[in-house]
RNA sequence: GGGCCGGUAGCUCAGUUGGUUAGAGCAGGGGACUCAUAAUCCCUUGGUCGCGGGUUCGAGUCCUGCCCGGCCUACCA
């Protein structure tokens, strides 16, 4: 076997926020690739940073009133804690924010310049006076200029669907400070990704690139029509990298971040003596990337043209995967399901999720799902049932005999584990993870099976047998230790606790091959406990009040604030409106009413069809956007409050006569107003 | 509306280029054992392979229509 030159990345997390459960799939993921592929004796290294340029960024940093830099090296050392919490280990692990990134950037830029890939052109943007900066879409708000539905993005329109350019809203309002954004044309510069055809189609269209599906999606959704420029620049203020001779104009985060791959390999370089061009100049080296497939866009269509712009060698592969759901649902801070790494490991071991990711993850995109019953199950009776009890049942006589000298006649049992070796590393190495966790384990009931037959604990009880005794342990432990050596990529910890039991490394493949003989066992104390699902569920459970204490923010980026202090980001959110007298107020007539019946509106993706009571005989139909916030058997029977007064509207699904108050930012996030009891249906809000 | 992926035992999934009686783990039932973290081992129940057509000597596997779920995207590749 020739030793491979391998170049790995993980997407780099954006410094806004903690690392969560959804995350980690990505990371334990191309840390347990990285960790066999040197287990193999390849010439690997593990390179990440974080992500830390941006508007997002910029405006955190205002929030929290510090710097950017300070910002950003205060999530880049929680992020870098969270990773090692979880035995994530980078060979090289930056920041895009890096004097080297910069200098990449630049160099990249010039010869993108020099070969005429960028083209300018004036573009008319949004601006906030008193911010003071050019507003993204996702931070206008305004009414939608076909079916005039308020609250709309400055992209496009939930409502209606239509899409349209943000300066086409009708009355837009800045989302940061709540003013009246002016219209202003900036120049802006473009990459002419249509003159990379060519290059990017034979990049994809190469075997082994990509999975199928997304070559598959890149041709049906991109390739088939003429590529859009891409706008490579941002204008001031932003946080990022300003652009050589272009004053107050930034490279998009979008541009540096990828860049910051390279730039932190040569950090690595650096550091030990290399060469940055005999990892990604060198056509024998392989470059793969791990990535979820909300960012495959920028990596298979952009990234391979700048790489090829630059002159550096394309990636061999991009690993794409799909997202983490809880018990069958998106991660919702609601239900406590948008779990933070941190929190994770105050209540459970990091072996128990790499392990049961592993057990869950293919080469494919599929979402994975964390189901709590069936995590607990898998960890118990795969990790701690089979395989760590194979140690702790013959650990204490293990103590006694040693291993023998002479590997004894196992009837071939070594032998057949040791030539599953080649299948459960072409497993590993194809990402297949399940399929290799699935081998391992059948040799872990193998092993258990000849435990039995051996009976052990019986020949313990005759001293003459002794030397059948130690036989046994021999082959025993030497069948764990294959497993362990399997499971390492996995399973570091165990790794490690099982080398210090046998009193010798696993670090390397192929030592599955050989039995460890002649050799005193050490005092075996558990590797592993038992999971209960108790402590899965509190950690749910405390997750789910943190969030509801926290003000929970509409984006997955704030870190928590102080206990004492509840964040303004829902405030920022959506500013303050417009003064109004009480005279105005009195105008809309709130109502305390009772949900008499609540129903799906199967057609509609946001709502469900509520039958409120005022009182009386006096009933309403009103239609809320509150379909993926609740349930509807949950509502009947319990207080609201309504806007009594409103206009009925025709909708698609009948006539809606009112509106149901509730707070939160939309989606599954909306939190019904209830009135303290005593209320009763018909009670006006004064 | 379009695209992609999936629908196999109660649950999670395997099923290689179509080839005998469709498999595993867990859960359920029965038994054994007591070294071990109420762990382990043996036996066992359980499937119209989403539904309907078609190709074939033969279809879970190929073609086609439909149904359901997930994701992506939107005057629409």
């Amino acid at each position: 076997m020739s030793q491979r030159q391998i170049l790995v990345t993980s997407a780099l997390p954006y410094a806004n926020g903690p690392i969560h459960l959804g995350h980690l799939v990505e990371y334990i993921q191309t840390d347990i690739w990285v960790r066999f592929q040197k287990m193999r004796g390849h010439r690997v290294i593990y390179v990440c940073a974080d992500d830390t340029h941006g508007t997002a960024i910029m405006l955190s940093a205002r929030r929290n009133g510090i710097s950017e830099e300070q910002w950003i090296d205060t999530i880049n050392r929680q992020h870098q804690q969270d990773f090692a919490g979880f035995d994530i280990q980078f060979d090289q692990y930056g920041s895009t924010h890096s004097a080297e990134n910069r200098q990449l950037c630049a160099q990249i830029w010039q010869q993108a310049l020099s070969k005429q890939l960028i083209a300018s052109r004036d573009v008319q943007q949004l601006y906030d006076p008193e911010q003071k900066t050019f507003l993204a879409d996702r931070f206008v708000k305004g009414k939608c200029p076909k079916c005039g539905a308020p609250d709309q993005a400055g992209d496009n329109c939930d409502k209606c669907g239509h899409t349209y350019s943000a300066i086409e809203l009708v009355d837009p309002v800045s989302t940061i400070s709540g003013a009246a954004p002016e219209i202003r044309s900036a120049p802006h510069f473009f990459f002419q990704l249509e003159k990379c055809r060519e290059i990017v189609e034979n990049w994809i269209a190469r075997p082994g690139t990509l999975q199928s599906e997304t070559a598959n999606y890149l041709r049906g959704h991109f390739l088939s029509d003429t590529l859009r420029d891409w706008d490579l620049s941002r204008t001031a203020p932003y946080f990022g990298f300003e652009i050589p001779d272009q004053p107050g104009h930034y490279w998009y985060v979008w541009f540096d971040a990828p860049v910051g791959y390279i730039a932190t390999t040569w950090q690595w370089c650096q550091a030990h003596g290399e060469s940055l061009n005999d990892w990604w100049r060198n056509p024998n080296a392989e470059i793969h990337h791990f990535i979820g497939k909300d960012i495959v866009y920028f990596h298979t269509l952009f990234w391979p043209a700048i790489l090829h712009t630059a002159e550096y060698e394309l990636p061999t592969r991009v690993h794409v995967h799909g997202f983490l759901t809880v018990n069958g649902r998106k991660m919702s801070k609601r239900d406590g399901t948008f779990i933070r790494g941190r929190k994770y490991l105050e209540h459970l071991q990091p072996a128990y999720l790499r392990y049961y990711y592993a057990t869950k993850l293919g080469d494919n995109q599929d979402d994975l799902d964390l189901n709590v019953p069936e995590f607990v199950e898998k960890v118990n009776s795969d990790l701690v049932n089979k395989v760590v009890n194979l140690v702790a049942r013959c650990a204490k006589f293990g103590a006694q005999t040693g291993l023998a000298a002479q590997y004894p006649d196992d009837e071939g049992r070594f032998a057949y584990a040791a030539a599953q070796s080649d299948a459960i590393a072409a497993a590993y190495d194809a990402g297949e993870l399940s399929r290799a966790m699935r081998l391992i384990m059948e040799l872990a009931d193998r092993a258990n099976q000849f435990v039995d037959q051996a009976q052990p604990w019986k020949l313990a009880k005759s001293p003459d047998q002794t030397e059948r005794l130690r036989d046994v342990v021999t082959i025993t432990l030497n069948l764990y230790r294959q497993l362990a050596i399997y499971l390492a990529p996995v399973l570091p910890t165990l790794q490690q606790q099982s080398a210090e039991l046998l009193g010798a490394e696993l670090q390397d493949w192929r030592m599955a091959q050989v039995p460890l003989l002649n050799q005193t066992i050490g005092t075996y104390s558990h590797f592993m406990q038992r999971l209960d699902i108790k402590d899965v569920e509190k950690m749910i459970e405390e997750t789910k009040h943190e969030n509801a204490s926290a003000a929970a923010t509409s984006d997955s980026g704030a870190v928590a604030p102080t206990a004492t202090v509840d964040s303004d980001a829902a405030l920022l959110a959506e500013p303050l409106a417009a003064e109004c007298t009480i005279e105005d107020f009195a105008k809309v007539d709130l109502r305390v009413a009772r949900i008499v019946s609540a129903e799906e509106v199967p057609e509609a993706r946001k709502l469900l069809k509520l039958v409120v009571s005022l009182g009386g005989d006096q009933t309403r139909q009103v239609f809320a956007g509150i379909k993926a916030a609740y349930e509807p058997a949950d509502l009947v029977g319990r207080l609201v409050v309504i806007v009594a007064n409103l206009k009925p509207r025709q909708m698609k699904f009948g006539l809606s006569e009112g509106m149901v108050c509730a707070a939160g930012g939309g989606g599954t996030e909306v939190f019904l107003l209830s009135p303290d009891s005593g209320a009763v249906p018909g009670h006006r809000i004064h």
